[in-house]
DNA sequence: AGCTCTTATGAATCATTGA
DNA sequence: GTCAATGATTCATAAGAGC
């Protein structure tokens, strides 16, 4: 039942594959260790209780466990598992279940070894008496061993103040000697200054929600995915999003030319990812 | 033996006292529902066996909770306890201390309602094979009971570009008058300059590490005590910094007409938060 | 006064060496 | 072997000097 709803869209570049179902059982029919990188924002706790697939808080940690073993399971040893959660707010408190779902992982074998903070430049409008606009979420980085790969040098980014007043500075000395020659000298001369001028980013990363997908609003931006695809996997590598929703995560992954499986509990959603709505 | 070390250096605003002890004993001394802030940094996890004061990560829980016993009687009902604190990485994970912290902290009765994210603009350098620097810490906050005060109004910012060469025009002509640090700390001049252009901050704080002391490292720079103390409290309430270390919570305490309360094991440090040094 | 440029340095982490 | 100390790596700031 569940495979007949497989889809491949290949080209001569990557796949994607999508699954309608429980991530619990679809996973089952992976291989082992053939997973790079699992990417993924799951749906967060939420107390209504007619919501359409929100867990309770109280049970967020025995929901997910079992979840995470098949991701164990089809992760590559030298594999990654990124995590983007938010621990809701309940009864004025944060919620803890989201740091018992770390140590739970860690029992189950996951290392923990980096949390990185996305800041939300534009986060949510909104005033309350005790408290800020939200403006971070955590993307919890779980390994199977302390050797994993990580190709660090393909999300240097460019250097701040220093290399744009450096750049400024430049373009101002060679403004009259390039004018007159042709374009290509003067942009190589700033492309490789350019180059020199990039570093290696921190654990912070500064991206802007996405307020294009009116329809459906996505989990996160794709420029998320885009980072951690880049810095964790290499072409024709295998990218999973197990609660894929719309498909962000596998359409950045073919656009970096990797192989994606997406799954998701909703048919609409592997519509919605598979191009159909 | 331990009163006698107080100091009392009275003005017209504020006092500050100064404690040499360990906060366990030295806290006893004071009443009960006497404090309206403890905005601390405490010494974190060390493995190095000879380290001045240094805590094993594995026995960190237990050094903190008879000492957050004490916050926890001291503080009044209405107050809000700010705990600076970071994980040490071991053996390549994120040691989890933090996390069970603030679980043992919960069991105790403190409540946990937010946690905002120093950003540390200024990074330590260093580059690892598979971790990038490290460049943000937690700021946990923690209170005895849902309503407690807040004042928000007293932390706006300024917004946008505009504002910021304003403020920045307005900083250089004041120079010796006000802080030239940005965001926090600026006189009712500067809130009534820039009245309109003002919005509430997010959970997320852009602050730089200080340089400026050379002897002694501060544990965070006087922006960031300086920004909760305006946050909640108002000017005549009590801090207290448990682990004062140089005594930078209680210096902004004073600048900002607080009275202040600092505790420190080493006489070294008492010292120099008296100006002795 | 407004720039440009130099230099020092900050709650770091990992791999290696030596006891 | 285990534990402790040392060296290599490296960027955003502020402060200060020079033009």
């Amino acid at each position: 039942m569940i495979l007949s709803e497989q889809t491949h869209l290949k080209n001569s570049e990557s796949e994607m594959r999508f699954y309608q179902g429980d991530c619990l059982d679809v996973l089952e029919q992976l291989p082992d260790s053939s997973i790079d990188l699992i990417m993924t924002s799951p749906p967060y706790a939420d107390s209504r209780k007619n919501t359409y697939g929100g867990i309770l808080p109280e049970r967020y940690v025995e929901w997910f466990l079992p979840r995470a073993a098949q991701f164990l399971r089809v992760l590559k040893p030298t594999g990654t598992f990124i995590l983007n959660i938010k621990e809701k707010v309940v009864e004025g408190e944060r919620h803890t279940y989201v740091l018992e779902l770390i140590l739970a992982l860690r029992k189950q074998g996951w290392l923990w070894t980096e949390e990185f903070i996305w800041h939300k430049k534009n986060a949510y409008p909104g005033k309350w008496p005790n408290r800020f606009r939200d403006s971070w979420e955590r993307c919890l980085q779980f390994n199977k061993q302390r050797q994993f790969v990580m190709y660090q040098d393909a999300v240097k980014i460019p250097m701040g103040d220093w290399s744009k007043r450096r750049l400024k500075y430049l373009s101002d000395v060679d403004r009259h000697r390039d004018t007159s020659k042709a374009q290509s000298g003067f942009s190589k001369k700033v492309t490789n200054w350019l180059g020199r001028a990039q570093a290696y980013p921190t654990n912070v990363l500064h991206l802007a929600t996405e307020c294009t997908n009116k329809q459906h609003s996505a989990a996160f931006p794709a420029a998320l995915p885009e980072w951690f695809i880049q810095l964790f996997t290499q072409v024709g590598d295998w990218v999973l999003d197990p609660f894929m929703g719309s498909g962000t995560t596998c359409h950045v992954a073919k656009k970096l030319e990797r192989n994606s499986i997406g799954v998701d509990l909703h048919q609409v959603h592997v519509k919605l990812a598979r191009g159909e709505l």
